[in-house]
DNA sequence: CGAACCCTTGATACGCTTCAACAAGAGTGG
DNA sequence: CCACTCTTGTTGAAGCGTATCAAGGGTTCG
């Protein structure tokens, strides 16, 4: 069985709304501090978060929220990877600006703003998507002031972000920003699978699906990176850094 | 007297660190409301507020906080422009890449994440910035848990305008980027002049100062726009609006 | 006055997109 | 089982958009 031919599930499939309605499992304990991180949660906060939280399974290719739609609840992925982008009435399809690979939060911020979320979310495989009704999170909010600097983290982290993104995109060219995701998404393992279609990472990175093929090559040609399908391998991360960097 | 004459503070000169010490003097009420926003705020948030809030004056071209730094306070432009960006070690000058104008918060994300501040600010002409010391905002979040919302709502604003930026530069061209600042700008007067140089405008839009000559030639050409030296008029807001939208 | 900026304009080069064609699965229905 | 279609990734040729390099003019300041 070779590992290079499992491949990402579509995501370009109708999108139907997800209807299965919560499981009421409480989440362990490492969910909750991957999520919120900073200190120890204490047993009445995690009871006070297992309380309020609702859990989503939903298939490949779900919609999560609609641009425009209001934010009344506090979205994260837990396991799976989240699609953000928008999808154009003039165009067919979705236009994938940003994935959200799990666990990690998925719109932390446009609750706070009362105006609705900005893109679209979909599922690009089966996901669990963790929610935190705004009403019940604000009540904690009152009792575990603590709470709110969690949050301020993690908006903070979101931040970091996409400055570190804005700042690819104006200055770095097409290879150096693969180069650079590569790097991120390999997160010190040398090999590494690629969970979604190829289109989806060049959407990412901003380029056309026939710009990151000819990238991937120039790559294999350097030697930095073995290709086999969507199982990638990174010969020589060294190399990949100095061509990723800021030089 | 040409008001078109009016020309932007150098930035590029040497830049000292700030060192005039703050001013006791406590803000308007209205100053804070339009950095922390949402519902009025309580004469007692007002009074911790100016308790801890300390004011520095800052010339054209001085150093806020350098990339490394520990983010220990909350800052904020209350007038003039700063610029966001990186010094390179191997390259001269100042590579700017967002310019926050006042007021509004500069740096509202780093304190929280204790990793130190991500890029070097200065100042791009005279500024009032204001900063809130650590300690005690996170005292005032204990005792006054809304205020967090508050500072939660920044946070997500900043967000939204990053995520628009991304989405701009990965999907805009030259053109379109600069018709939609220039609406941004405006914000509504038809009649608007420019606060910095041409080449920290071309920056933010992360393209050549030459191509940002170009591109206004352009609007020029077509009729959107009047130019004369720092003064813009805007024309035709509708056509603007049309040739910067998604379409 | 020269020197140091700044903005502009033109010529050229390069990166990336676009368009078109093709091969390789995956799913479907005969 | 096959033919058929749909989607994906790949490759090549052509063209657009923007950067780069070079030169010139305007303004400010010493």
């Amino acid at each position: 069985m070779d590992s290079s031919l499992i491949k990402p599930t579509l995501a370009s499939v109708a999108a139907p709304r997800g209807t299965v309605p919560y499981a009421p499992a409480p989440l362990a304990r490492e969910d909750w501090q991957l999520l919120l991180g900073g200190a120890a949660l204490s047993p009445l906060e995690l009871a006070s978060l297992n309380a309020m939280q609702s859990l989503r399974v939903l298939p490949a290719g779900t919609c999560v929220f609609r641009r425009g739609e209001p934010a009344e609840e506090l979205l994260a992925v837990l396991s799976g990877h989240v699609g953000l982008g928008l999808v154009r009435d003039d165009q067919p399809g979705f236009h994938l600006e940003r994935t959200v690979p799990g666990p990690a939060w998925l719109d932390l911020g446009s609750p706070w703003l009362g105006e609705g979320h900005a893109q679209d979310a979909r599922t690009l495989g089966p996901a669990r998507i963790l929610a935190l009704p705004l009403p019940a999170l604000r009540e904690l909010l009152m009792r575990q002031p603590a709470m709110g600097e969690r949050l301020l983290a993690g908006l903070a982290r979101t931040v970091r972000s996409l400055e570190l993104m804005a700042h690819d995109l104006m200055h770095k060219d097409a290879e150096k920003r693969l180069a650079a995701w590569l790097l991120q998404r390999g997160r010190g393992q040398a090999q590494l699978q690629l969970g979604e279609r190829k289109r989806d990472i060049a959407a990412q990175l901003g380029i056309t699906p026939e710009t990151l093929s000819r990238m991937m090559r120039q790559l294999k040609l350097k030697g930095l990176i073995a290709v086999a399908g969507y199982q990638v391998q990174l010969l020589d991360p060294a190399g990949l850094q100095a061509l990723a960097g800021d030089a």
